[in-house]
This record gives C-alpha cells, structure tokens and sequence, in this order.
DNA sequence: CCTACCGATCGGTAGG
DNA sequence: CCTACCGATCGGTAGG
C-alpha cells in the first residue's frame, strides 16, 4: 500500500467516526505518527481524499450496473444482480462507502455538480431495469422515480449498521433485499 | 415566533445546507443580523440547537407510534398511519428533520448515548407491528429487525428529494410508500 | 445586544 | 518528512 493509500485509508477511518468536516489533518497526521505538513508530500488537500473516494466509488458502481444492464437479460435477474453488486461494494468499501454516502455534500465545485451527474446517471441505469420490468409484464407500474430512490435509500442504509463479523453476508443482505423489493411484506393469499 | 425559535430555525436553514460543523455561529448571527456573542443571550451553545432538534423530533416521532400502537387494530392499519405520521412529521419540519436524520452523530455524550436508545425505542415499536402482522397471518415472516431498518431508511430518504410544492403531498407519499413496503415490485400473476 | 477579547485550532506553505 | 510559521476562523466569555 502506497503512503497515499495509507493516508487515505487512515482518513476515511477517521471521517467515518468524526465526520469529513470534523477530522482534522493534524489528526490524521497524528495517527499515522508524521506531522500534519508531511501529508501533503502525498496529497494535494484534505479535499482530494474525498474527492478520489467519491469518484472512485461512483465509478465502481457504474460500472457495476452497466455490467448488469449489458449482460443479463431479464428485468428480475437485472434487479437482483444489480442489488448484489451495489451491496458488494458497500460491503467491500466500508469506511469509503460511509463517507461517500454521508459526506458529498462537502464537495466544492465544480467536482459536486460531476459527482450529482454521476449519481443520476446511476439512478437512471435502475431505473432502466424497472421500465424493462413493466415492459415484460412482471413489476407493476410504479411511480419509477420514487421507487428507484426508495430502492436506493434501503441499500445504501446497510451501511449503517453492517458488520463484516455479523450474521448475515452481504450476499444474504442482497438476497433479502431484493426478496423485500420484489414482494414486500404482505403474505400471498392462496 | 421568540428570539430563541428565530435562532434556532435560521440555523437549522444553515445546517441543512452546510451541515453542524459547516455552520458557525457568527454566519448564523449575521444571517440574523445581530453579533455572534449576542446569540448566547439565547442559547447556552451550538450543541443546545442540535441537541433540541433532535429530542424534540424523536418525541414527536415517539407521540407518533405510540398512537398508532394504541389506537388502530390490525396491522395493516398500524403500518399505513405509522407511516403517514412518520412522513408528516418529516414533511413538517423538513429543516430540522434534515438535521435529525445527517447530524445526530454531532450530539457528544450523554445526550449522544439518550438518542440512541430513543432511536432502538422507536425501532422497537415498528417491530411490533410487525411482529403483529405475522401473527395475524397477514405478514411474511421476514427478519423483522433488518425489515424496519429497510422501512426506515425508505421513509427517511424522503427528506432527500421532498418539495413541499412538488408533485407529490405528503399523504401521496405515504401511501405510495406503504403500497410499497407491503406489495413490492412483483407483478402478482392472475 | 454590543465591543473587545480569549485560547484553541484549522488547512496549508516555505524552505530545508 | 520536519520545523516553523501564516492568516483565518472557531465557540465562547467578560463586562457593560
């Protein structure tokens, strides 16, 4: 792991607890037992941690949706993959992903204004998947905006209270996940 | 409206867009327009502005459920208003409810340590209903704490994207959200 | 509600 | 990677 890797993974450990706004270089610095000024031997700013983490998360779910969107073919096993990859890289990215979810929103410009564009470019890809659902006459016809970003948010909560030690993998996380979008809570009358 | 309300709602404004640790005190005594150091005739601190806000929106969101788990019957009912309450309270105090939900990790100990265990509370009695629901046979049996986690991220979500003047009234979304979180997505076959 | 001010801390740079 | 330092800003207080 590079020093710039090192600082970042370090970084993101930190804003996880404290917030990006709340964590100061000095104390990244700290933990990693250099002083403040040596951080930007490797870095530009406290700003580039975040932007490389954001960019680099966004492009990691694009290309897992564009994967899913190319290669699949019908609308269920579209969303269940999609659902999979999106909790596979949360999963595999903790601290990045947390960051990423929480703290975008310190983006200066013009990289927030990229980073909304890729977002929705994201949502647009599931919705996609929902349209190809109605079109084959499996999903009902929804309000797709919202429940894309009603599928959104339920992913993206996992983040809050995963635990790689915990009892369930993120494949079961996925596996329950789409199960819930797919037929809600209410039993099947038979 | 008194002095100590104006403060509060100004900040929450601020905070929504630049979050807790974004929003200092002399922006929000000039948006005022009064000195920083007359704020504190007020309010003790900046954390007493968080620290109202995210009590007084967990009572609320407390006074909610309780009612729903006194009142209505069946499930089914118990889950449509818990949600249409939960929604109009957000929907109602979309500044502050912004705040709750991005900035409650701000809170320092012991208020952090109260929160928390009023947010498992209301956890807790959307599991009932749940719980319920299974009894009466008309809910899937699902893993109840990981299904109120997925129904609470979808309602929460909704401070994101609500427009008090947008297409969507609160009770639509409500609805909307509770046909979702009961049916899904899947098309049932005929 | 203000002036005047406190100690602390911030992100970052110069120069080695 | 460090020492030394910059200007800016922070939450908050004293005293009126």
């Amino acid at each position: 792991m590079s020093r710039k890797e090192q600082i970042i993974k370090t970084a993101l450990e930190m804003m996880r607890k404290l917030g990006y706004q709340g964590t100061s270089m000095r104390e990244i610095a700290s933990a990693l037992q250099i002083e403040a000024a040596s951080l930007y031997n490797h870095i530009e700013s406290k700003e580039e941690i975040l932007k490389e983490t954001c960019f680099q998360l966004a492009a990691a779910f694009q290309s897992g949706i564009r994967e899913v969107n190319d290669i699949y073919f019908n609308a269920g096993e579209k969303l269940a993959m999609a659902v999979r990859n999106h909790i596979a890289i949360l999963t595999g990215n903790l601290d990045a992903s947390f960051v990423f979810i929480h703290e975008w929103r310190n983006l200066s410009e013009p990289h927030l204004k990229e980073f909304i564009a890729l977002r929705d470019a994201y949502e647009n890809e599931f919705r996609l998947i929902l349209e190809q659902g109605e079109e084959e006459g499996v999903f009902n016809e929804v309000n797709n905006k919202f429940a894309v970003l009603t599928i959104l948010s339920s992913m993206n909560w996992v983040v809050e209270w995963y635990k790689p030690k915990g009892e369930m993998s993120p494949q079961e996380i996925a596996g329950k996940l789409t199960e819930f979008i797919l037929t809600g809570l209410r039993k099947d009358k038979m």
